[in-house]
DNA sequence: TAGATGTGACAGTAATACTATCGGAAACAC
DNA sequence: GTGTTTCCGATAGTATTACTGTCACATCTA
């Protein structure tokens, strides 16, 4: 099974999902990055992955700044999507949040799909790179090109449950976007650098992330007493 | 006046805190970051704009990753300092919190001192490139060379706060680190990707966002009712 | 079957991220 | 006050990066 996301189209110079090389760029794009870390990667060590050209990579993406954008709303796209799916059928907006709290946690559907994308590896790397997307001189005029439409929208969704369970609460946005960054963040502290966190690294941790997630967003919304 | 912090030795080849050469290359190297952006920022570029040699800049720093490394460890015992004064004589830890929240947002004394390091362009340049100082392949072994100490003891300061205050809160250094990461984030957001914060840029956004943070982690903290 | 499109092969360029060597000035040692 | 480090600037050089351009060939499309 496959999925097809529509993205922007600024993202790309030709949509790699429509085309085999395509999806061999993205599938082992994501490989690479993982294994030798973003500043090290370049198209020629990728073409030369795949039995490709530079010249043929950068037919899809203008650099590669624009290829982690890419997967980095790619991977949005997948959240959103896992969450939508699994708040269908839910009427309390608080049980809502949970959901959408566990799916951004997770990254994963209960039966994975056999695709090119690796959500697993693509979510380890959102975790160490994502920001990078963004943090960027041009980020205005990215901006401006619609280039982080999916992020968008995901915090849409997100501050949109949040409103629901409380509608006086003034910071949704914040705490939707916080909540994101938050679970990214802790978990790359938590490999890397465990002073700055709490979370202890093992079996557990993923659930004892989306423990302290809810602890966290309900302490804020609902009022005890 | 001037300040000088004892940093990890790692950081640097050279503390250029100790010569002329080596204020003119931070100082400078700030303002240049701060115009052009990181990824577009080189020692050439630097050793050209204060009449210098790339190979002078080397002696110093072996890399541009370590003099932003440099650079934010700097701002991040700046903070601490700042905060460490203000809580002096202040015993409750409530308004403890609330004056070291004030301090991470600000970043900035009230009697501006006048060194060669602008604290006001270092903390715009932490809020937009810092998470690039650990975002990195190399994170793991860094950490083992005491690079991110800085962070780590600045974040203690504040989890050691948060544990007066609940001393039963299991997820004291999550929120500390939090508070950090969710402020620089917040602010970054409203400034060029507004649709995923609720501030809004203007004169009072500071004030807004201190109020904000302190509603999160007093929500977080506190029993109501 | 003619034409458009996609890919690989190859060449080439400016900038980046360094490293090496040398010589002069200043600071410091005795 | 002479000798010796230390520091800095000047110059040169290298491998890699981040692209851009051209051409030939295969394939798919009308």
């Amino acid at each position: 099974m496959e999925i097809k996301f529509d993205l922007n189209e600024s993202l790309f110079l030709k949509d790699p999902q429509d085309t085999a090389l395509g999806r061999k760029i993205v599938e082992n794009g994501i490989i690479l990055i993982d294994s030798i870390g973003f500043e090290g990667f370049t198209f020629k060590k990728l073409a030369k992955e795949i039995g490709s050209t530079e010249k043929s990579i950068y037919r899809y993406f203008e650099n590669k700044h624009y290829f982690l954008l890419f997967l980095t709303s790619w991977y949005w796209e997948w959240v959103r999507f896992l969450i939508e799916i699994n708040i269908k059928n839910v009427d309390s907006p608080q049980k809502q949040l949970r959901i959408a709290i566990k799916y951004l946690v997770l990254a994963t559907a209960e039966n994975p799909m056999n695709k090119y994308i690796n959500e697993n590896l693509l979510h380890k790397l959102v975790i160490k790179e994502g920001g990078k997307a963004y943090h960027i001189y041009e980020v205005d005029d990215e901006n401006k090109a619609g280039m982080f439409l999916s992020y968008k929208f995901l915090v849409q969704l997100v501050s949109n449950i949040i409103n629901a369970i409380n509608p006086k609460f003034p910071y949704s946005a914040s705490l939707a976007s916080n909540l994101f960054e938050m679970a990214n963040n802790q978990i790359y502290f938590a490999e890397h650098i465990p002073k700055l966190t709490s979370l202890k690294p093992g079996k557990n941790m993923d659930e004892d992330l989306i423990a302290m997630l809810i602890y966290f967003a309900e302490g804020i919304l609902i009022k005890k007493g």
